[in-house]
DNA sequence: CACCCAGCGATTGCCAACAATCCTGCCGAC
DNA sequence: GTCGGCAGGATTGTTGGCAATCGCTGGGTG
């Protein structure tokens, strides 16, 4: 989008953001991220501006910028939009996925049911938005995946304290598996269903009580 | 977001946009908008930089901004992804929608029957994007709402276009009344599906060449 | 003792000038 | 006559400094 030192920015404070370095609520203080990250302050500006547009961010006139802190009710309304958008680019994917991203995505279930057997939740929750990734990239359709990407970017604590619940991998691996099967199988009803299904269910354990812990 | 100069600023260009004062490929130079809104170039930048996180508005670099011109494919394509958010508000519509609410609904489509009899169709169109307004207002969906908006801000062009075409304003209002019946009867599953089915009515007009004129 | 308010450091917001880049028109060479 | 390239003007991008605002601390007062 921006010079090269905003996209810097940028990329370092979204990573910062997803990985959970900086915290929902998060104060980023320009000068400090200018230490941090080594650019200008009016690209570090940049970058938050850009972060605050995609929802990451939230900023307050003349109290700076923090994490934005998604609630429970937040990322279920999210999660609603995802729903069917997933379905979108699961049919899609079964109707255009060519042989080797078929194979690449059996690979990948493959890594993942390996880390749900060894317990690796971190690892889990982060080839679980692969996996997304790579159903949205056979999908061919940029706007729909731009869309889920972004929504998807706002949840990543959430996801991850959804893998973090006894039983939830699983459960969630044996979604993802019925859909991947149908993508691979080229059955574009089944996957977006199969889609649908899933996200139906991260809804479900959403609104549930958390057992440890409250929504945050 | 900004100052109240950005804000301005923003507002002029996205309405100077949508009313197409400003045609896709139009260059925004930025000294002219200084001189045409009467706010500082550091308002004018930081509003293009907003309009560009919206998909309204392309930047080059070094190159300046040009209002985005969007194809007949992307056209398809946003509104695929528009078919199943839109069935989501109008599905929460249902849900939710109070009886004042309803009443203004039934009234908007009195006025958009007779601008469809009188045949003003950028009333008409205008009207459209004020149901759907209405529909997201009552939806109580922020964020599928703010997706939708964005959307269809993309799409303002391509949907007048559509008007334009004898007899489609008549398909279309049928669709519609179809709509705000299904909602204001509180019927969540008849609502989501007229929804769907209008754009899907949608894609279908968009994906038959235009009689006049190619898809600019 | 609790409360209020003025002063101060810290932080953000804004602007004007400067630097970098691009486009246009013109000149010369082949 | 056409192509290459080289100023000159126009436009965008960036930097540094200044103004505005906020939160906090400390002193004063009821």
């Amino acid at each position: 989008m921006g010079s090269p030192d905003q996209q810097t920015a940028e990329r370092v404070l979204r990573q910062a953001i997803s990985r959970g370095d900086m915290p929902p609520g998060y104060r980023l203080v320009e000068a400090e991220m200018v230490a941090l990250i080594g650019v200008s302050r009016s690209a570090v500006r940049l970058a938050i501006d850009a972060l605050v547009a995609e929802g990451l961010v939230e900023r307050i006139r003349n109290k700076g910028a923090r994490v934005r802190v998604v609630s429970t009710e937040e990322a279920i309304a999210i999660t609603e939009c995802r729903v069917p958008l997933e379905g979108l680019l699961a049919r899609k994917a079964a109707e255009r996925i060519t042989d080797a991203e078929a194979e690449r995505l059996q690979a990948h279930l493959g890594t993942m049911t390996a880390a749900v057997d060894s317990g690796d939740l971190q690892k889990y929750s982060e080839l679980i938005r692969q996996l997304y990734a790579l159903v949205a990239d056979a999908a061919r359709h940029p706007i729909a995946a731009d869309l889920v990407g972004r929504l998807q970017a706002q949840l990543v604590r959430h996801q991850f304290q959804l893998s973090l619940r006894p039983g939830r991998p699983r459960v969630s691996l044996g979604g993802l598996t019925d859909l991947v099967r149908a993508i691979v199988d080229r059955d574009p009803e089944r996957a977006e269903a199969a889609a649908s299904d899933h996200l139906r269910g991260v809804i479900t354990a959403l609104s549930e009580p958390s057992p440890s812990g409250g929504a945050a």
